[in-house]
DNA sequence: ATGAAAGCGCTAACAC
DNA sequence: GTGTTAGCGCTTTCAT
């Protein structure tokens, strides 16, 4: 039996044209001998890996494990694979990953880095490749995007602890130029000004990553300029991890002296002390929808862009409670326990 | 210009035979034309991928994100790249995933999927395949591996709570039929034994998976069984975490009615509350050892296969005390405070 | 120092 | 229903 009638019989597509017992014969030649098509020599006909290229900041990210197998899950039931770069968000990093993605003629790429300006989107759109973007903005390219709801997420935060009684409420932002960031600091300087809260009473500042390192700095920096705040809404959970380990070498409590809201809900968020008041983000959602959403381009490129903000909500957890002084005028009308 | 000339500008293992003049001009033609060597043309000629395949049980146990990047780190100057599979320690979507990386032609696997008896381990020794081990043992093929010293790791966690009283310990082991989970089961006997603790003061209880969920049901069980005991040794740091969720639910408190030890010191295991005394393994190093010794095989196949154990310490945290007997003793003899 | 040509393993258009 | 053939883009041996 000639090799494109093999060919034929283990394509399911094809084997349809084949006498049902050639297929048999076949097939049950190639068990025998462990055959396996050589995905390089069909992609080099048909001019398409089955393949995406992913670009992520850092796996080691509790945020993004499961992110990957929302992806996967969404992928894998159209025979597409993922291939995983860790780009440690470093441009230059993630320019050679995406390089290297390219040469291994992946059809598409979703791009959950987060720099607003970001030479990998600007050649992708000018290569006009299919891309979709995960846990990310993006203003200039209007590349199809799937995201949380991080403005009603963070406007949620601020609500809720003002409805607690603060009204020195600071931020601690993500990195500069990282779009999360730029959004979620956006979402919490409108919040402060629907609450009548004046800008002054809500510092702002920026920590180095969305790591706890980066959190405990800002933090320290934050407690010894603006010494006067009861509760600190932090841009993703590891700032609010590393506020709250720093607050505590300070000498202060959380929440008793200061409150403190996270984002993502990450892994383990409810099983530190204190567990995590924090917005919750549906991470495997996300991938399958950003999947979803590549796969549309990868059918029909001629389609309109979407971008699905999936809905957040806020998890009310032990890092926040009322003020100090509230605390105290309770305590003080109650009888004692 | 020609193309084979082309070719041999760009790699720069031919380049030296051309002239610098050609090489230049190849070099400067490639970069305007947005040139990127097609991956699969060169795979299908040179007969290797400069990939690998990594199988792991699941990317959201946080065990395994430093391994991959670990295997990262010690891969990319050699400019291979890794293909991830997610199997969730399902024997047949492992096979699955295994035959889909055959056919993309990886070079080689790295397998950190635990079962025991794996039909993938076999397959690969009869295709004589690269194949290097991590985090895991393998009793039939010999295969080269790398994983942390568990036997002398439980037993640190055994003689650390025996050092602090504790006569009655239990171990929560991990699933059946898994290869850490044996390992640890077979050392935790062991180090009972070597204390001159009987085996009924020392019960084994199997989990249903490494996981939280497996560790709360199997404790439940356990304290049902054996209200007596006043520590336990896990298999995983997931497991005690699981065990200390549904201890908090019976009304008993850790460590002060029950000391529980976990396995990894995972990410965040410093976090939760208790903070975890557990037995550190360094993940990122294990990845990157594993992937020298694939490297290894993949210059030279004649090589005997290394078996590397990394040291392991026990890093003593909150979960762990003395034992209520003990420490009420210690109370009444002391001052009050 | 460069050009020519073959072939890696597969698929798809075409022939019979 | 099955065989024939060309060619995907690269590397590499051989020729010049």
């Amino acid at each position: 039996v000639h090799r494109s009638t093999a060919a034929r019989a283990l394509n399911p597509a094809t084997s349809g044209m084949l006498a049902p017992a050639t297929v048999k014969l076949v097939q049950a030649a190639a068990e025998s001998l462990q055959y396996t098509a050589n995905a390089f020599a069909r992609g080099l006909r048909t001019q398409h890996s089955m393949t995406i290229g992913l670009l992520l900041p850092d796996l080691n990210n509790p945020l993004f494990p499961p992110i990957v197998r929302g992806i996967e899950s969404a992928l894998l039931p159209h025979g597409y694979t993922a291939l995983i770069a860790n780009t440690d968000n470093d441009p230059e990093r993630e320019l050679m990953h995406f390089h290297a993605l390219l040469s291994r003629q992946v059809d598409g790429f979703i791009i959950a880095t987060a720099r607003n300006d970001d030479a990998v989107l600007d050649e992708a759109y000018e290569r006009d490749l299919a891309v979709a973007l995960v846990n990310r903005s993006d203003e200039h390219h209007h590349f199809p995007l799937v995201s949380g709801d991080d403005r009603s997420g963070i406007r949620a935060a601020v609500d809720h602890l003002y409805d607690l009684g603060h009204r020195r409420i600071a931020h601690l932002a993500g990195p500069l130029g990282v779009s999360s960031a730029t959004v979620r600091e956006s979402a919490f300087r409108e919040a402060i000004r629907a609450r009548g809260i004046r800008p002054r009473a809500a510092p702002v500042l920026a920590c180095e990553g969305f790591t706890e390192a980066g959190g405990a700095d800002a933090a320290a920096a934050l407690l010894d300029a603006h010494p006067g705040i009861t509760a600190i809404v932090a841009s993703n959970d590891l700032i609010a991890l590393g506020a709250i380990r720093i607050l505590r070498t300070l000498g202060l409590a959380c929440p008793q002296d200061i409150s403190v809201t996270g984002f993502n809900d990450m892994r383990f968020a409810d099983a530190v002390t204190p567990a995590l008041t924090t917005v919750r983000v549906d991470h495997h959602l996300l991938g399958k929808e950003v999947a979803q959403l590549l796969l549309e381009q990868l059918r029909d490129r001629s389609g309109v862009a979407k971008a699905l903000l999936l809905p957040v909500y806020l998890v009310t957890r032990e890092s926040t409670a009322p003020p100090r002084e509230l605390r105290r005028g309770i305590r003080s009308r109650g009888p004692a326990r």
